[in-house]
DNA sequence: CCAAGAATTGAACCACCGTTCATTTCTTGT
DNA sequence: ACAAGAAATGAACGGTGGTTCAATTCTTGG
């Protein structure tokens, strides 16, 4: 019994996470996610109390896959230039992979009390940037710098040269590379 | 006659944008706005066929506003690195100054419709940007470098920079000075 | 000064969607 | 097998807010 509370619950999860990657949020009406899930409406209200918290741990969810990912990439590294690198690289090689779910993560109009998850999602991969990049100007790898504000400046820089691809369908053919060195160049990476 | 006509139609335009000035796009009811203008909430729809209509009309025509500062900034100065100083200075000063209507603009969420025009708003910026980078390109100032893709990223970076102080409502202490220098790091401006 | 037509009004309309709850179905301990 | 309680159902509710339109007010040419 409690096995299939939870499994009910993880099914709503999975439901609204797919219904997400392929429609965005705009698709994502409660009927609709409760039908995936093979659910009735009124059951989603069992697991949770109103919509935005369905969602706010969908978002939740779904950004600790990312910052996992994104995290594990990195501490496979060992100079901040190589950390950040592989932060790049994986960011936007996944939301490349998957631009519906990328896009409703980094950019598509939600309710606010969705919203406030995507920043924290957006801080997130600010934080993990801003400490890689305090041990690069700790060792003398990177010059002084003020790591907060160039870790949240990066995080603009990439999400905003994915909305674009992300909407367009393609990615320029070496945007990434293009964005590495970009990136590299305002933390100071040495050439 | 016609000037009432179209001076109800510049009424309209500028309640709406004073009311997301002051409340964000959240407190732009077509009734609010319609209020503001002294006049009756079905009157709007004899100078917009629709509210998302108007919002688009408002965004264009502030993020002009926004544009020409920016543009009149920059075209009085000489070097690429002079005139994306002054690019940055005068984005991140304007918004700070005017912290809700630059919130709206930038960050906040709206119709699929409006949010249209945003993506415009920060194409327009990253075109001017473009623009100079590209010069700074061809007369040997900067390295070699994709335009397109570094002013998206320089755009993205300004504007996520933003929204934090925005939010919160100051700026750290050199936020603007930070700013700069990453930017001019990250297009290979020589120190 | 007077119709004729345009402009304005604002209350009513309607569609959408999150939320609720009386009813039904299922699970489980005895 | 049975009763008691939990869980699921899905139709109905209600609030919100964009949109409409018949009634009214204003403008203007003769």
């Amino acid at each position: 019994m409690r096995a299939r509370l939870t499994a009910s619950r993880e099914r709503i999860i999975d439901a609204a996470l797919g219904i997400l990657a392929e429609h965005g949020y705009a698709g994502c009406s409660v009927a609709a996610v409760a039908e995936r899930a093979g659910l009735a409406t009124g059951s989603v209200y069992r697991h949770f109390p109103a919509k935005a918290d369905l969602f706010a741990e969908v978002f939740r969810t779904a950004s600790q896959g990312e910052i996992d990912a994104v995290t594990r990439a990195a501490t496979a590294e060992s100079t901040a230039a190589a950390r950040v690198r592989a932060v790049i690289e994986t960011f936007a090689g996944r939301a490349l992979r998957s631009p519906r779910l990328a896009y409703a993560l980094l950019a598509e109009p939600v309710d606010p009390a969705v919203e406030a998850q995507r920043l924290v999602f957006r801080r997130a991969h600010a934080a993990l940037l801003a400490g890689y990049i305090a041990d690069g100007v700790a060792s003398g790898e990177l010059p002084a710098q003020d790591p907060e504000l160039t870790s949240t400046a990066v995080v603009g820089a990439l999400a905003e040269a994915m909305v674009g691809p992300l909407a367009a369908g393609v990615a320029g053919p070496d945007t990434i590379g293009g964005l590495i060195t970009f990136i590299h160049r305002a933390l100071g990476v040495p050439s």
